[in-house]
Order: structure tokens, then sequence, then C-alpha cells
DNA sequence: AGGCTATTTCGATGTTCATGGAAATAGGCA
DNA sequence: TGCCTATTTCCATGAACATCGAAATAGCCT
């Protein structure tokens, strides 16, 4: 993990239609949900969808396979799971280090 | 924490140049850092940094205290970790409700 | 092959973002 | 008050993003 990967990861996740779509195949669990399932359930037009997917995809987020026609998108958690490690890494690393005084 | 709140901050983090910015407050714990002490470290332009800042601070993950003529910024632990408590909760709540086979 | 459903790509439009120099402001100190 | 340092606001520019309809593609079934 380092900043380029995260910081793509996050941006696909800022955007409130991207994270709701998250949030939704995080929910779905490991069975994941059809790409039609997910749409008619968020009730978008299915370029716009098609659109987010792409970017979570692209981030590592998501993971899709095809099963005929359909194709299942799921959460990719470990994905998920580093990327908060990497938030609270290091958190206070320097604690103290400016302040001296303790 | 709602899917607003959170993909602003999502957002906010979701940016190469800010993610390293918060990753340095956030390293630097309690005591924060002033502006210009930042400034320094990642030289860059102050009104690149007072941009960046001033997003950081709106979506509620950096807060800011006078100190003097300086200007003390600390990363909002609290903030951070409702948010990584956002993104992991009600995982797999829908686990199996998809399929019916188990 | 032909038709059907699921999904993606293309293309256009308006919006928001990132960057950084120059000028303005805030606070402290003599 | 006048000066000094710290930080922000203003402004302009180029780049990236969000949206969605229409057309294209992928995979199945007969």
């Amino acid at each position: 993990m380092n900043i380029e990967i995260a910081s793509r990861q996050l941006e696909a996740l800022g955007n409130p239609t991207r994270l709701t779509l998250y949030r939704t195949l995080v929910r779905a669990g490991r069975g994941g949900l059809p790409v039609g399932h997910v749409q008619e359930r968020l009730d978008m037009p299915a370029s716009t969808l098609s659109h987010h997917l792409k970017r979570l995809v692209a981030a590592g987020l998501v993971r899709q396979e095809r099963a005929g026609t359909s194709l299942i998108c799921h959460a990719e958690y470990p994905a998920m799971n580093a990327l908060l490690g990497f938030l609270s890494d290091e958190c206070c690393a320097e604690e103290g280090r400016n302040r001296g005084d303790d």
C-alpha cells in the first residue's frame, strides 16, 4: 500500500453515488450482486452505473466475474482492509517529537 | 455518520497531496503542527497548502487552533475513527440473502 | 444465423478540481 | 502606529469529473 494507490481508492469512494454503490456491494457479502440487480436497487441509468463501477474496479475495490450474460460484482474485502490499515497506520508515530517537553 | 459526510471526507482524502498532508498530521499526533512547519516539510507553495488544508478542515478531518501568528493543525482522530467504522460497518449484512441456498 | 438480454463505449455538456503567483489580511511586537 | 511574519483570499488556467442518451458489443439460446 502506498499514497498513490490509497488516494486512488479514497477518491473512488469519495463520491456519494459510488460510495452508495460500494456499500451496497459490501453489504451484499461474498455472493456479490449482478450489475443489473444493483441498477434496479439504486435506480440509476446503466451507463452511469457502468462508469462508476469501472472506477471502483480500476481502484481495486471491486472485482467482477462473468456468469452467463450477467456480471457479478464483489467488494474486495482484502483491499478495503488494507486501506483501513493504511489510514490508521503510523498514527501518532511522531507523537511528542515536535514539542520535546515530555 | 452518513453517505454525504463520509463521501465528502473520502473525497478530501482522495488526492495524493492531501492524503500526504493528512498523514503528516496524523503522524504528528496530539501536539499538531503549525502550517508553516508543514509547508517546509512538504515543500509546497503556501497558497496550495492553504487550499488543501481548507478542504480537510471543511470535511471535519482537521482542526486548526491559533497560537500567536501561527496556526496549529491537528488531525481529528474521532472523525477518522468514525469514518473507518462507517466503511467496515454492515459488512456482509445481507450475506446470503441474495442466494437463498444456505 | 437471428434474436434476446445484459452491459459497455461513445460523445457531448456543464461542473468541479488542482495549482501557484500576487495581493490582502491577521496577529504580535517595538 | 508601523513593521514583520504567518497565512489566506483572489484570480486565472488547464485538467478531470459526473451525467446520461444512443449506439455498440458480449454472451446465451433456439
